[in-house]
DNA sequence: GGCCGCCTCCCCCGTGCGGGGGAAGCTGGG
DNA sequence: CCCAGCTTCCCCCGCACGGGGGAGGCGGCC
């Protein structure tokens, strides 16, 4: 098994050589590139193609998550793992986002940073502890909006509540009807005691209501 | 410093045991209590008040996400590490959403169940490397389609998309008149030409492109 | 100057929509 | 057994909605 390829960016050249050192000391390691800011940073990874960019986050014009982002949607990339100074950095989400797979803080061990670079190389992920939580209480705050599909919605019918779905996709009465197999009249008669049961004037404000309760999720089509 | 109190819940004695002597190795853990099931676990943890609960969770009667549930509703709750064999289980969401502060795989070393018990005992959390590198590429879905108001939009004038939004609120015509301070024929004509410019046939399948678009976002009002 | 895009308002006209009734069959529970 | 709730369908009616087409004022751009 060959060594784990690696590339360090960092605008500060003694960091830049420190972690370099730091990474030699590990025989399953070998550092194959360095750059000092994100032109670089793509420009060296396109060339050495390595297996993890050890990448900072505030450069000189490019910056770690641009770069991240650049390297990310090439042909097989690198996996690149956040080193910075800073978690509360609103770019922990940035960074994410752009694909990196690791997001680590410079006050961490260096047997913390080995472990993190075995893990990304392995295709996995890894995040400093208070980034970690901040991401699983996001991550539960945004499923607690998307399970909560109350409001009265409990008081329709099934049937209503499918009837609301399909509003909710924009169709017409006449849509609604074909789409279920029943007459015109019996959606009209579904929309109007859905719409008398949630308070509503019209389709409409009823699509609204889909959306905001949860019923139905951006994105879900 | 007092030493990090700790309860082990797992329902096959072996298991418990063997965690009980392990992290009685670290000077500053000390073990006050363990359960074979959700109820005990639920019992122990409010008389003995403890920091960190190690928690499987399959087990028979109450499971480990049930008890986590149960005892994060506590006033002061303890923080909640779970451990389990199987990662592809659906219940890491489900651990998450309960307020879970780490979910290791039981193939975890000594030094990394240390670690994890240290770091969730800070207030901090810690996932194994494959839990964190779906939650990164759930939490960047999830980001994604919440930043692409694109679709069409940009060819709406500024009052057509002021217009659509208000659509997506729910008001009627004359109420977006009302509120624009401008005379209702003139609302219909921002709403005509907005819906040929997008290709809709009316003001509910509006609605639906202004939500999928990312135009407005549940939640935002 | 002339042109064009946007915002504003006006007309007519057809119809989809929603309210107000009523009624049938079907299910399940007291 | 009968009643209640759900689903299905029917009638009539009024109106908000949306299409078509036109027009004036105002700003920017060539």
């Amino acid at each position: 098994m060959t060594a784990t390829r690696i590339v360090v960016v960092d605008d500060q050249d003694v960091v830049r050589a420190a972690f370099e050192v730091l990474l030699a000391t590990q025989p399953d390691f070998a550092v194959v590139g360095s750059a000092a800011d994100g032109e670089q940073a793509v420009r060296i990874c396109r060339a050495q193609r390595p297996d993890v960019v050890l990448m900072d986050i505030r450069m000189p014009g490019m910056d770690g998550i641009e770069a991240t982002r650049r390297l990310l949607s090439d042909p097989e990339p690198p996996r690149v793992l956040i080193l910075t100074t800073f978690d509360l950095d609103e770019h922990v989400y940035d960074a994410l986002d752009a694909g990196a797979s690791g997001f680590l803080l410079k006050d961490a061990t260096a047997e913390h940073l080995f472990d993190a670079v075995r893990i990304v190389a392995a295709g996995q992920a890894l995040l400093a502890p208070t980034v970690t939580r901040r991401l699983v209480a996001e991550f539960a705050r945004m499923r607690v909006r998307r399970r909560e599909p109350d409001a009265a919605l409990h008081a329709l019918t099934t049937r209503e509540t499918e009837v609301l779905r399909l509003i909710a996709e924009g169709l017409s009465n006449p849509e609604i009807a074909a789409r279920l197999v029943v007459g015109e009249e019996t959606v009209k008669s579904h929309v109007s005691r859905m719409l008398a049961k949630l308070g509503l004037r019209d389709r409409t404000q009823a699509v609204v209501v889909a959306y905001e309760s949860g019923l139905v999720v951006p994105g879900d089509r």
